[in-house]
DNA sequence: CTGCTTGCAAAGGCTTTGCAGAACA
DNA sequence: TGTTCTGCAAAGCCTTTGCAAGCAG
């Protein structure tokens, strides 16, 4: 871990990227959806409605509260981001949609990622009548050993 | 589906076998919680705090929404039952503590089961560093086909 | 000018908490 | 009698919504 860390981040994407990918995402790019999809995709996070209008506000934009969560909802519908079920009590948003999965270590709150090479599963057998894969979650609880 | 359904809820679990499983996890068995215990533990289901309050008080029982609460939370505290992450709005209960996983219908609300034998997930080899794995939720979100 | 976007404040849903009365040992 | 438990109501947190003002095409 270098020095650098904190003028890499939001540097993942440039301006340039973050408005192509909205448009990939039929999303109308205005300056506050640029702000949140900065924030959100500048590295593979997962982060709170509330972290992302903290993380938001501290650079030099000026976001409500209310557009936070709207833009995070169309974001979710448009494809563009994740929900993850972790916390029951509050939704996380996950930059990341490709196919992975999470350690959740319950001492910390932290989050960590994990490939799903890790893992092999086989539910089409079984899946409930009528139904068709969309999704699948998996979450490893994890707690500090030390 | 016989006349008898009625009669049938609840008596999965006789009124001896429940005070029994309560007094394991160390829980003072009183009306209220038998009662909460005897819906949540009739069979292995998934119910949200409320959909509890109503079943307890479908039947003879008159027990308030704060008890039902604390009653839910002691419950998980002490390992009778488990919290299900799979709606980020609202907290489900599983009386089922057993190594399982579910099905999510995200057309109808429904959840389903799965037994572990579905999937062969091999976590270990890549934990985050000084943690030791406290559990594993498995979510395969599914939508209506037809 | 017309439609989309934003922001404030209020409302909403789910859950927890404070405290007084009831139950129990 | 002292501790534990219950229930009502109020408060709390997270999220959504209504509506007026702002911006873009």
């Amino acid at each position: 871990m270098s020095g650098k860390i904190d003028k890499q981040i939001g540097e993942g994407e440039t301006q340039e990227t973050i408005k192509t990918k909205l448009l990939e995402c039929d999303i109308n790019p205005t300056f506050q959806r640029n702000e949140i999809a900065r924030v959100m995709l500048s590295k593979p996070q997962h982060l709170s409605a509330d972290q992302v209008l903290t993380l938001v506000n501290a650079k030099d934009g000026h976001v409500s509260k209310a557009t936070v969560y709207n833009t995070l909802n169309l974001f979710v519908e448009k494809g563009l981001i994740r929900e993850v079920a972790i916390d029951p009590t509050k939704i996380f948003y996950d930059s990341n949609t490709s196919h992975h999965h999470h350690y959740y270590n319950e001492d910390t709150g932290e989050i960590y990622d994990f490939e799903t090479d890790v893992m092999s599963l086989n539910p089409k057998s079984s899946l409930p009548e009528n139904t068709v894969q969309s999704g699948l979650d998996v979450v490893v609880r994890v707690k500090n050993s030390t």
